[in-house]
DNA sequence: CGGGATCCTAATTGATACTG
DNA sequence: CAGTATCAATTAGGATCCCG
């Protein structure tokens, strides 16, 4: 009890005196620390409905297999949806979900502040 | 011109249609893509300063090891700032730089949305 | 207390080749 | 086009021991 215990209402948004609430993230986070995985989120929100060339040909370099996988994860995940044409040729188109959007607008300004601090 | 390329000021915050930038994001992107990452920043900048025993102990579960790198990554990135004071004992503390606290307040966001996505 | 050094294993990534 | 399968290599993470 010879803690400074402010309220929380009173140490606001910066502060809270449970910081392990930060840290027990499980799978979303662990998702989210593979490779690419929250640039695909902002490219599909970026693309709207983007299909695989595109959102690959957005990274220049990045394996098929790599890609392929963090989209499986991401599907799997609830964050994107695979929507699959029955044409010739094959067409396949992913979106965010809802639960996709709400995640790529958290993501977004995370994303542009790393780009414009990088220059590139 | 058969696109819908409405003007970029009409498209406004959610699409560009350059989505590459999001994609060639380099050095710090892998930084903050390596396990407990984000989770440090925002630990730092609930706590304020932060002596490595209550970063320790705020995961449950993380090798001395790994969480040094991860501080020291972060330290010569920017983001952290290491103060060691000469004292017996030994006492250390980490805090956000300003760049640093410019990413928190990117990330906080994000991390609040996976905890209560996660329910814990 | 706050790590660094070392070693080792698990996990992730990429290259390549091939398919519906 | 949109991947999958397989394999190899890298890398990251963790355990342990120890030091200032």
């Amino acid at each position: 009890m010879e803690e400074n215990e402010a309220t929380p209402e009173e140490t606001g948004v910066s502060a809270e005196n449970d910081p392990s609430c930060y840290c027990r993230l499980g799978g979303v986070m662990d998702l989210l620390s593979r490779r690419y995985a929250m640039q695909v989120v902002c490219v599909v929100g970026a693309v709207g409905p983007a299909r695989y060339g595109e959102i690959e040909s957005a990274f220049g370099d990045v394996s098929s297999s790599t890609l392929s996988t963090r989209l499986d994860e991401l599907v799997e995940a609830g964050l994107l949806a695979r929507e699959q044409y029955a044409e010739i040729p094959p067409r396949v188109e992913y979106e965010l979900t809802s639960e996709g959007e709400e995640l790529c607008s958290r993501l977004d300004p995370l994303l542009r502040w790393v780009r414009e601090r990088e220059g590139s």
